[in-house]
RNA sequence: GCCGGUGUGGCGAAAUGGCAGACGCAAGGGACUUAAAAUCCCUUGGCCAGGAUUGGCCGUGUGGGUUCGAGUCCCACCACCGGCACCA
């Protein structure tokens, strides 16, 4: 083993510590009262305070998938997705966001219930156990989670509100008409139900929660039916079992209602474009007709001609339908097989039932099927065509019947070929060398008429509508839409989940029916059992527990439970409130984490996205060619923090007021965005477009606000100003009809007279500006709250299922009025996989599993987080590798000599031999800080230093590229290492830089940075992000490249704003350059000021 | 087959259309040390030339294209990863 590069063993528990017993990470909800001593309120004016919504800084939402708790303990993979959430968590804590970050326990599930069969032990007992063990490693990660709402699916207190939302689903109805849920008791019924009876039969019918008897996936290991998208290649995802088709009575969760709204919302929210197509696939979404064909000899009782009704996307293809297939399940079989042709119909439908669904997919895909011996009328042309079987037909999509068209589909071809049917051509391909056999795309219609209608020369999509049109118009089939998503088989066959809330009872005529569990009953507990075994009849365990089955009423208890998903569907609003008694969340606290719309006339600003896009075409408009520039841009509303803070400071009124920017700022921005330049920019320094998209945010943040009278007129203005990064901003009110907030800019430096756009003074140094800031509450920023979870991190494993549910479950809440947003997670982001250190994915069986509290032990926390952020893109699958790790190891041990006293860190290291485990905490006392450690003015280029890592860190936080922000950090400190003098002010930001990733050793450093030079060290979590200053980063001399014909040449330093003519002059004059040209003709010279210089040359 | 993603040194990876390989690992060399570990310094894409400072050529999966200039944009293809897959 290595030398410890230094203590983290005894920093990051002491630091663990301090956080948990100062509550620092919790997040306070509104109207709640936030302790006097507690950093955050400090922070943000609101200590000791029970602050409103609208008195709480902006709410950041940041949510991780949260773990089962299996028995294996937690993986490598898992502090990955963590540790990015916590990264962010704290970034967004020191820039002022108010952050909401949670962790539970999804632990109901079948491995704790398996080890109970087999052992007898409670799987509570289990559960706890593995909870427990999860709980010490992720807080021995160091993560920014506030505990204090930590849930657990399996506590009572939590699947109470489980049941509760299952009730929810249970009492409502989906309606068409409004395309929303609706409380059960708003379905009309119809006037055919005359019994109580019927209208309960009709009503049970219409719930979102109902009960079908249906062919189920039955997995005889399991003992438990699956839902179909826990069914993989015919086998179980969970353990790869056999599953089988069995009609069974199971609870349904009528999902299907919410295709079309769960996949439109998709596009209102932020997932990444192949998560959005997993979920559009799997809703599958389908435009095409339904067509009812005349079944030849065959009529109902009433001498109509019985139908058989297929669904189809190329209705234009119709004249091609050559013979028809129905699944061998479908109802109408037994009646239209002909005497002649029932021994080979029953046999192949035996054959197909007998097949798993395995052999189904897994055998080879030649085609089967048995003719009926019946015939259908195409309606179209009157043919006689035949009616087949097949198990290419599936019975669960569409009608469970096609028309085959094998001119222009290929398993109707395969099929046709096989069984020597009729293949005929009715869409003629656009390249005339195209085979039409076969051929399904976009075409012409030929060969398609009859008497009524002819599409012959109409383009596909043409011939499709006229088709329908013609079907409509003689009743013989409509346009319609079909999905692949199947309602939601939400019953399991388990102990170990969610009890149903409901009793089934018997009517007077000895009907069974079901009834809700009354509220006030809840929760359901599961019974206790000696033995989780399914009963030897096929009952699930629940059953065994006759005495919690049988209610004194003579009602009996549903005995099944609810699946694992049903827990996780919910559980982010859970954390909103998590102890909440009497409620499933709160709605105020929701309302403000979820962002979700406040009462009318409240207004907000734009979404940052939106509002940067807004505010280019604002500047284009204002600047379009040919036009006379105005002098003021109006840009945006006041907004109503600002407004808030003008009142109260000096009693002006301003809510209606626009915010007015002078055009001499506006125009720098404008040049930089490749408009035709009227002027060069003023001076290198100005406003920047991300300023401009700022402004409204920074100036609710003002360092001054003050009335000032003007001596000439003796007019009161009203003057904010405000300071960021070199800009002073100056708003001065225009009174009167105008009704602006007219913004000024000054420059820090360099200010001539000419930079300075109004004649206002500004006297103000920078010096009372801070100290105007420092007596001055900042007010919170204005910017309109993500509609949902701002970001959740999460494996891709869960890109269906759990993402699919829960949004399916959060609009039912949100149609009965529940939640505030119609989509739960605005931002989604899936972590990639990590593999085993040889590149293949991690197993047991491969020996290859890393454990992370070998790693803790080894390295500490904070290289492990490092190091997980540092192996590459977040969403990227990448290798594990120990050698890495040791590598930021590396990097923290010299951020730590950077600060400690090397003489003082050996005396710790051989005191530590001769002290007793439990005193030695008390030894980081005898660490002395590095002498290089001055409070003195830095260097110019270590102020450089800092502000360039300042902007990289920042800029790459925000764009959740921590690999290349680790990078930066290390760039910072191997040049630092260098300095002979280590200025306080350079070293303290860069600690505020590396706190999000290395949270433990930054905050150590940060005390013993403050109590060394005699201050009491703020709060690191909540001090203020450093902001860099672009000024201190304009170099003065640079180097250009300079290429002949692309190819790099040499490389001139110039001064930064050496002109462009004079840039290519000393480019065609350079040393390495001359040799290129000789005997060669300079065609073009290609100057990028500030970047590069191409010559192109030719003989 | 369809959809999405990714292809860059020995490895993990960086590069708003403008100096390819930042940062890190591994490797090699050196300093310190009785020695080792740790630490610090130097070298490190390939090929060629040279005593050396160094210089030249090639190089981002393959083939085209656009451009003064392409890892980046466009077209076609190949490989790998993930998802879906008889969904009419």
């Amino acid at each position: 083993m290595a030398r410890r590069q230094y203590p983290f063993h005894l920093i990051e528990p002491k630091w663990q510590a301090r956080w948990e017993a100062e509550q620092t990470f919790r997040a306070f909800n509104p109207g709640e009262t936030i302790p006097a001593e507690h950093p955050f309120g400090q922070r943000h004016g609101l200590a000791g305070r029970a602050p409103r919504a609208d008195e709480l800084p902006p709410k950041y939402y940041i949510l991780d998938m949260f773990p089962y708790p299996s028995g294996a303990g937690l993986h490598v993979g898992h502090p990955e997705g963590y540790t990015a959430t916590d990264i962010l968590a704290r970034y967004r804590r020191a820039r002022g966001w108010h952050v909401l970050h949670p962790m539970g326990w999804d632990a109901f599930g079948l491995p704790a219930e398996q080890f109970a069969i087999k052992t007898g032990q409670h799987p509570r007992v289990t559960t706890e156990q593995n909870i427990a063990t999860f709980r010490r490693q992720i807080k021995s990660l160091g993560f920014s989670y506030d505990w204090s709402r930590e849930v657990d699916t399996t506590d009572p207190g939590y699947f109470k509100w489980t049941q509760w939302i299952f009730l929810q689903l249970y009492h409502a109805w989906f309606n068409p008409a409004t395309r929303r849920a609706e409380p059960i008791s708003t379905l009309p019924s119809p006037p055919e139900c005359t019994t109580e009876a019927q209208r309960r039969a009709w009503r049970d019918a219409h719930r979102l929660a109902y009960v079908s008897e249906q062919p189920v996936w039955w997995c005889e290991a399991l003992g438990t039916v699956l839902a179909n998208e826990e069914v993989v290649d015919g086998r179980s995802e969970v353990g790869g079992f056999p599953v089988v088709r069995r009609p069974m009575r199971q609870w349904m969760l009528r999902i299907t209602a919410y295709a079309e709204r769960l996949l439109q919302d998709l596009d209102t929210i932020e997932w990444s474009d192949s998560l959005k197509e997993m979920q559009r696939h799997w809703i599958g979404r389908s435009e095409g007709a339904e067509v009812d064909f005349a079944l030849a000899d065959f009529r109902e009782a009433d001498g109509r001609p019985v139908t058989l009704r297929v669904f189809t996307t190329r209705p234009d293809t119709l004249f091609g339908a050559t013979y028809m297939v129905l699944a061998p399940e479908h109802p109408l079989v037994d009646r239209i097989t002909s005497a002649a042709q029932r021994a080979a119909v029953a046999a192949y439908r035996a054959a197909v039932a007998r097949k798993s669904d395995l052999e189904r997919t897994e055998l080879a895909r030649e085609k089967t099927g048995v003719f009926t011996g019946a015939h259908a009328v195409n309606p179209v042309n009157g043919a006689r065509i035949p009616v087949w079987i097949a198990d290419y037909v599936l019975l669960s999509y569409g009608t469970g019947a096609i028309m085959a068209v094998p001119g222009h589909d290929t398993r109707d071809l395969e099929f046709a070929e096989k069984f020597h049917l009729p293949v005929v051509q009715v869409v003629q391909p656009p390249d005339p060398a195209t085979d039409w056999r076969g051929f399904v795309g976009d075409g012409t219609s030929v060969n398609s008429a009859n008497a009524e209608v002819s599409l012959n020369g109409l383009p596909t999509p043409e011939a499709r509508q006229r088709i329908i049109a013609w079907l409509e118009a003689r009743g013989l089939g409509r346009r319609t839409v079909n999905y692949k998503l199947r309602d939601w088989l939400f019953s399991r066959q388990r102990y170990w989940g969610e009890p149903f809330p409901i009793v089934w009872k018997r009517d007077p005529h000895g009907n069974l029916y079901h009834e809700a569990v009354p509220e006030h009953c809840l929760p359901v507990l599961p019974p206790e059992l000696e033995d989780y075994k399914p009963t030897p009849d096929g009952q699930p365990p629940l059953a065994r527990a006759r005495e919690w089955v049988e209610l004194k009423s003579g009602a009996r208890r549903e005995t099944n439970t609810m699946p694992q998903w049903a827990g996780s569907c919910w559980y982010y609003l859970r954390y909103l409130a998590a102890r909440l008694p009497n409620r499933f969340t709160d709605k105020e606290a929701e309302r403000y984490w979820m962002g979700g719309e406040r009462p009318p006339g409240h207004f907000r600003l734009h979404r940052p996205e939106d509002w940067a896009r807004e505010v280019d075409q604002l500047i284009h408009r204002a600047f379009a060619p040919g036009k006379r520039p105005p002098y003021l841009v109006e840009f945006a509303r006041v907004s109503d923090a600002l407004a808030a803070l003008i009142r109260e400071r000096v009693g002006l009124e301003v809510a209606d007021f626009r915010l007015a920017l002078d055009v001499y700022a506006v125009r720098h921005i404008f040049n930089q965005h490749g408009a035709p330049a009227r002027e060069e920019p003023r001076g290198n320094l100005a406003v920047t477009r991300e300023d401009l998209v700022r402004l409204p945010e920074l100036l609710a943040e003002p360092d001054a606000v003050t009335l000032a009278t003007s001596r000439p007129r003796a007019q009161t203005r009203l003057v904010i100003q405000k300071q960021t990064h070199g800009v002073v901003y100056l708003v001065e009110a225009l009174r009167g009809r105008a009704r602006q907030l007219q913004v000024l800019t000054l420059y820090k430096r360099k200010a001539t007279a000419r930079d300075v756009t109004a004649k206002a003074p500004l006297s103000t140094t920078s010096e009372t500006l801070r100290r105007f800031r420092s007596t001055n509450t900042p007010a919170a920023p204005a910017v309109k709250p993500t509609p949902g979870v701002d970001l959740y991190v999460g494996g891709t494993e869960h890109a269906v299922l759990h993402l699919l549910y829960a949004r399916f479950w959060h609009k039912v809440l949100y149609d009965l009025g529940h939640v505030s947003t119609p989509e739960p997670f605005f931002k989604l982001v899936n972590q990639g996989l990590i593999l085993g250190e040889d590149g293949q994915k991690m197993s047991k069986s491969r020996g290859n599993v890393v454990n992370p509290d070998d790693i803790l032990r080894e390295y500490g926390a904070d290289a492990f987080r490092l190091y997980e952020m540092f192996m590459g893109p977040l969403e990227m699958v990448k290798p594990w590798s120990t050698m890495g790790v040791e590598g930021v190891y590396r990097f923290l041990g010299r951020v730590w000599r950077l600060f400690v006293d090397e003489q003082a860190e050996t005396e710790l290291e051989q005191a530590e031999t001769t002290t007793p485990e439990s005193g030695r905490q008390g030894l980081l006392d005898l660490l002395r800080l590095h002498a290089a450690l001055r409070d003195e003015p830095p260097a110019p280029a270590q102020l450089k230093a800092l502000h360039a890592c300042i902007k990289k860190v920042t800029e790459d936080l925000e764009g959740l590229r921590f690999n290349t922000a680790i990078a930066a950090l290390m760039i910072f400190v191997n040049e630092a290492q260098t300095w002979p003098t280590r200025p306080v002010a350079v070293l303290r930001p860069f600690l505020q830089l590396l706190a999000p990733f290395a949270p433990h050793l930054a905050e150590e450093l940060w005390e013993r940075l403050h109590r060394a030079f005699g201050q009491s060290p703020p709060s690191l979590t909540y001090t203020p992000w450093p902001e860099f200053d672009p000024a201190l980063l304009v170099e003065d001399q640079i180097e250009i490249p300079v290429q002949v014909n692309g190819k790099l040449r040499d490389k001139l330093r110039v001064p930064a704003d050496l002109a462009p003519a004079e840039l290519e002059r000393a480019a065609l004059a350079a040393p390495r350059v001359q040799p290129f040209l000789a005997g060669q003709t300079v065609k073009k010279v290609i100057v990028v000021p500030r970047k590069l210089v191409n010559i192109v040359v030719a003989p």
